[in-house]
DNA sequence: ACAATAGTGTCTGTTAGACAGTATTAT
DNA sequence: ATAATACTGTCTAACAGACACTATTGT
């Protein structure tokens, strides 16, 4: 007699097989004073006890019905907020990279903007921005740092041919610090000229109000993002 | 007195925590007829027995100590060669795709030239090309359909900005050959000048000699890829 | 000669880079 | 008025789309 798919299931359990570790881990930048930031927590437990590591952590079964569950749930913990731009970005399999064995971290990347989070991250001990340029010199636990690497470079390539930078703003910003972010992101100054243009031509920005000229100089005019600015690709890419 | 990461590692043991199945995909591709194909393979086992699935498997702790090793090992098997165009695409976990429970897989996408494993595939029961679509059309296992479409989808992407087509053919190639290859990957017919003069500027073919003039027509330069073509991007799109 | 396929010349349109110019604010 | 910042005009270069043209093969 054949075997159903529930006669199987019956006799199957999944404890009885040894699977890799899951973890998901998110590289979660933002832009502030014209620098970029990447949030790190630091280790309360073994193993890379007190290094200071991307947050993440494993699926909670309990609680998660998929990893974008259980990266929402990390991200609003450290954050207290829902990112605007959560991106899956790699995932990394292999023996050595924990002591434990065998491990398996789903990344996630995303872009948050520094006001919207900053008084909760100010006031929980666990996690805290550290500028990307120090973080990568840091000693930072498991393969994190090439991890963020990766995700840094994500990004760049994304700041080319999308509206990725706005995610870093808060929902209100001006186009010249929307330049400024992408040009960090980037990492190269871009003629105000093309940057305008592209976002003009494409329809991205909705007006919505002078800023209240906070300080020298001329006021300039705050925009947020239009409904199809979210997903939108230029078909040409600024010069890397 | 502290706990050292030795400590810990001492009575650590992954057996006594839950993890998600981890599993292994590979939505593999290849150019053929002027069509485009996918690799299937039909079940053995349960669950999902006797359905079409992509190539796949648990990650063998014994013989990988990566998930690269897992799916060239899975490739290997699958179609006889290590495939020229191996590209992480996309991680999907949740605790609906598999009645098993929480299941995790990793999934990659290949391209392979159709003659460099044809004899092998066709020789071996468990796997055969699919038109790519039909397969789309048909009761597959799992959340396989929705994996094959974002592997494609990112396969028309990159071929609008990069060599990639070229991985779907034989290590020499024309240029018809190729520019009927990238049409179908992108679902449009492009002009014939734009695709050579691309080609041409960016320095990314060298000649190998005169196609022995196979059929009608003029015959065509065979060409194959340079070295700077791996990982090549134009910096402009072709129109999507 | 003709059909069929390979490959080129050249025009147009779009868009990014460069850079100089104008506009609006605070002091 | 001046400094500072926001924003615009306009030229050029690069490159994709369109399409007509020439080249080389088999019959």
């Amino acid at each position: 007699m054949q075997e159903t798919e529930a006669d199987f299931l019956q006799i199957y359990d999944r404890r009885d097989y040894l699977s890799p570790l899951v973890t998901v881990d998110a590289a979660i930048f933002t832009f502030h004073n014209g620098e970029l930031f990447v949030l790190l927590t630091k280790r309360s437990e073994h193993p890379e006890k007190d290094k200071w590591a991307l947050p993440g952590g494993f699926v909670d079964e309990t609680k998660d019905t998929s990893i974008e569950d259980t990266v929402q749930r990390k991200l609003k913990e450290k954050t207290g907020i829902e990112a605007p731009y959560v991106e899956q970005l790699q995932t990394v399999g292999n023996n050595i990279r924990d002591t434990r064995g065998w491990s398996v971290t789903v990344i996630y990347t995303a872009l948050v903007a520094f006001q919207d989070c900053q008084s909760y991250v100010e006031n929980i001990s666990e996690a805290s921005w550290i500028l990307y340029s120090e973080a990568i010199s840091m000693d930072v636990a498991f393969d994190h740092r090439e991890i963020m690497q990766a995700a840094r470079e994500r990004l760049k390539q994304k700041a080319l041919y999308s509206m990725i930078p706005a995610y870093a703003l808060p929902e209100e910003f001006t186009l010249p610090e929307l330049q400024a972010c992408l040009e960090v992101l980037i990492d190269k100054p871009i003629q105000k000229k093309s940057f305008r243009r592209r976002i003009e031509q494409a329809n991205l920005v909705e007006e919505v109000g002078q800023r209240p000229a906070s300080g020298k100089g001329r006021p300039s005019t705050s925009y947020k993002l239009k409904a199809n600015a979210k997903g939108f690709n230029f078909i040409r890419n600024l010069e890397a």
